[in-house]
DNA sequence: TTGCGTGCAAAGGTTTTGCATGGCA
DNA sequence: TGCCATGCAAAACCTTTGCACGCAA
């Protein structure tokens, strides 16, 4: 609900700050407080949960639910980075639990089917296939 | 752990009396406790989400994250039907929570796709295309 | 009788919320 | 000064687990 940020605060920054040093890099909520709290900046974990909503919604990270029982992931998006090319699909495995990034164009001919044929608008920041790896099959 | 029944215990048939009674329909362990407790067979929790562990397994039901906030779906299996052919993806509308059913032979393209490029075996009862729909477009 | 099944209560983990205090503009 | 932001603690939520008792075979 307050999605966006009105006022520019120490927290805010010392978290943009944290992101930026991690690019590429999955963190959960749990991960950024740990790391503050064992740092110079410890922030409180509401403050935490609240600016990664924003953030989220100003597009400065993204989050991937990858698996529903443990804590969602927030990635560090690069400003500088033309981000419409960059699109990234997620495979996670069952079994093994590991993630796979997937940087394919056949792929991403679903969203133009589900677009053209289902009327939905697919987001593939937030899809995530879920089966079996090649070692664990 | 405990995935196969080996007792034929009086919860047990009224859980799958139960999801008999609801084909084709989304239900959590929440409706199912309450359902039960709102007639005349209550059952414990613990119980409940035991019971829907092992008839995972079993294939008795269905198991389905739609949303990684609230609860775990289940779903009937009818078991004269051949299940292999009931390929049904999911489409999650992510501002109006709507829940979509596909069944369309194009999106079983992905499987294979994802099987032969990519040696990931997908599972589409636990897969949910995350999105905008028609009318939230 | 043997050991699984049951159910209550409590724990587990992540995320949200209430509320008083602190800080930006 | 007037809101918004912060942070602590507690609640909310779904799910799992410990443990003693009950019941199927």
């Amino acid at each position: 609900m307050n999605s966006r940020s009105k006022y520019k605060t120490k927290q805010r920054e010392i978290l943009i700050s944290y992101f930026e040093t991690v690019p590429g890099v999955h963190v959960t909520a749990g991960d950024v407080c740990d790391y503050l709290k064992a740092h110079e900046a410890p922030i409180g974990q509401s403050t935490v949960y609240r600016h990664l909503e924003s953030l989220v919604d100003e597009g400065i990270i993204k989050k991937y639910i990858i698996d529903e029982k443990s804590a969602a992931c927030y990635e560090y998006v690069a400003p500088d980075s033309h981000v419409d090319a960059e699109i990234c699909f997620h495979c996670k495995c069952e079994k093994c639990g590991k993630l796979i990034h997937l940087h394919c164009d056949e792929l991403n001919e679903i969203q133009l089917h589900l677009m053209s044929d289902h009327h939905f608008k697919m987001d593939p920041m937030r899809t995530v296939f879920y089966g079996l790896c090649e070692s664990c099959m």
